[in-house]
DNA sequence: CATCCGGCCGTAAACGTTTACGGATTGTCG
DNA sequence: CGACAATCCGTAAACGTTTACGGCCGGATG
């Protein structure tokens, strides 16, 4: 592997110094005839500039990283969709850190922050920001954009701006729709009480119910895992307590994939017998037979705003920190009212 | 932003020069005394070896990159989920190109490994390798693994290994089992011919058909995106024209999420009144209703092996390029059988 | 003609590492 | 006690850039 042409080479085949090379190269101002002997050599010789060389002379690495629990998840995945075009629109190189929802591994993306190699993180941390991940961040010095909560108090050495969304809300909105077509026993799928959307999810389901006055029913509620397997065992579980339920609402689309996996096999209508909503609108929902109705938590959205602040803040250089909250918005379909004539849509 | 401590701060503060440090710090042999002494210097100070320094002083970068023409397409997101876990197992970090679809942006990724930014390359080409990529990857002269097919006639420079599949062997097993279900009257709805794909399996559609003593027919083949709603289309117009179709082969899975849509619309039953199946095997096969038929053409191997060459090549330095072919498979589902009891398994 | 000013350019330092080389110290052995 | 080997460590160069600084040369001006 024989090394490439460096602005020495050039210098030396155009006869002028490597100062001069850099300064054409970079567009400075030099005497037309230096212009062109310099780029002619570096034409003739194919020369590239060589970036670790430039990063460690600019101090920056024109890299930004993306630390995510799974990228196998649809919801990263249209995050990552939104952010790519974004930061390379900008000029940045973008980073894949997939934790497996491993919290070591997460702190270890923090921590490497360190090393230099990235100019910035968005990191969506499964489990909530905890005292380490702070001070990993306040070590870092580094921009570090948090898509999900932050603790109330964040020191103020701390770069972190923070999108979240507001899954209250969505919760609020699948349970009123359910309301409004006549449910009245919705029973709730959810995921790990120790995850940050756990947590809340199972608090917004019992305000919920508050606000529209029905009662809190823990036979109604089961506690499994984000995955469809886990949905469909939560589910034949809910259903064999509590047959009269008449409404599912689950913490995520691939709970609800589950469930539905059950009902059919129940031989239980859907919507009929029992309505389903799931959560973060993914590209799934669109798919399945009927329809999923899912609470959009703007992921996409999320994604942007994301990256937006993180630019932003390497653009323009320190600021308050900021915090971008996006609403969250219920998409009907299938699963909550009678089958549609035409079902479906691009993905 | 205040500068870290580097190799010098802790040289100055352990009283020894820099040269120990690095030693120290690297686990070369050392006088228990100065190592101590240094070590503690490190931790006191929290020091973190800078990675842009270091790479160019080693010439490597500890990092890949993988590049593919859309991130939100299920069939890389497997190759991704597969690659990450064994990069980071070697030592490496991953870098992220969604190139859209554009060739001029896959060149430009080509291109940009002169900049040595990445140790290597893994690239599955949208439209196959051209002259130009060629070139491009013997200029780099770094380790580049595609995934798809290659010209015949790789120049000697060219480093390069080459991950395939057989999408022909997968078309006609698919063709096989709906010959072997009693279809007669097979459609095929195909991607742009322009693509490597499209073209490898319109081929194959007719090869297959041959094999199996039944007649080409123009009617029964429709070509389109590689699209859901261009599926749709695509078979819109296919059952239009020829109505007694009885069985529709699809190029990948998301057009035959497009034709499913249709025939529900129509009324027409699957596997009933026509058998489906796609192509890819990705996750959305197991969500639709009823669950799809498909061929896998096994991306998470096929991430898998290529991430493999990649790492043999940098670990064990230069060798004759390798060839893996990863054999297709078909996984039977309810689009061409009679409705399962239970559908589903985890994602 | 002497002076000054401005435009170009070359020298050299800096970014933060790793490592070849040789000098110093210590210990061993004759 | 002297010579030599073995250890350990420090100096300095190198990786490929960018850029501060000062020198040189030309022309303009008094």
């Amino acid at each position: 592997m024989t090394e490439g042409p460096t602005i020495t080479t050039i210098a030396q085949r155009a006869g002028v110094s490597i100062a001069s090379v850099s300064r054409v190269l970079n567009g400075l101002p030099t005497r037309e005839d230096t212009v062109r002997r310099v780029m002619r050599a570096a034409d003739e010789l194919g020369y590239v500039p060589n970036s670790v060389a430039r990063s460690l002379r600019n101090r920056r690495t024109d890299q930004i990283a993306f630390a995510m629990a799974d990228i196998g998840n649809p919801v990263y995945v249209a995050m990552v969709r939104e952010v790519q075009p974004l930061l390379k629109e900008a000029g940045y190189r973008l980073l894949i850190h997939s934790t497996d929802g491993d919290a070591e591994d997460e702190l270890g993306v923090l921590r490497g922050l360190r090393e230099r190699y990235v100019d910035g993180l968005i990191i969506s941390p499964l489990r909530g920001v905890t005292e380490e991940h702070v001070e990993a961040i306040v070590a870092a010095r580094a921009p570090v954009v948090v898509i999900g909560s932050l603790p109330e108090d964040m020191p103020d050495g701390a770069l972190v701006d923070n999108v979240r969304t507001d899954s209250r809300t969505g919760v609020r909105l699948a349970l009123d729709h359910l309301h409004a077509i006549g449910r009245r026993r919705i029973g709730f799928l959810n995921g790990p009480l120790g995850t940050v959307p756990g947590a809340a999810r199972a608090a917004a389901y019992r305000e919920a119910l508050e606000a529209l006055d029905l009662p809190y029913d823990e036979d109604l509620v089961e506690v499994g895992d984000f995955y469809r397997d886990s949905g469909a065992r939560a589910a034949r579980a809910l259903l064999a307590r509590a047959p009269g339920v008449d409404a599912l609402m689950c913490a995520n689309d691939l709970i609800a994939l589950g469930a539905l996996d059950v009902l059919r096999e129940q031989g239980r209508d859907v919507p009929g017998d029992v309505a389903v909503v799931g959560m973060d609108d993914t590209d799934l929902a669109s798919v399945t037979w009927p329809t999923l109705t899912s609470v959009s938590l703007g992921s996409a959205e999320r994604g942007r705003a994301a990256a937006g602040l993180l630019l932003d803040r390497l653009q323009n250089g320190p600021r308050e920190p900021r915090v971008v909250v996006v609403r969250p918005s219920l998409t009907i379909r299938g699963s909550t009212t009678l089958p549609e004539a035409s079902p479906g849509g691009a993905r």
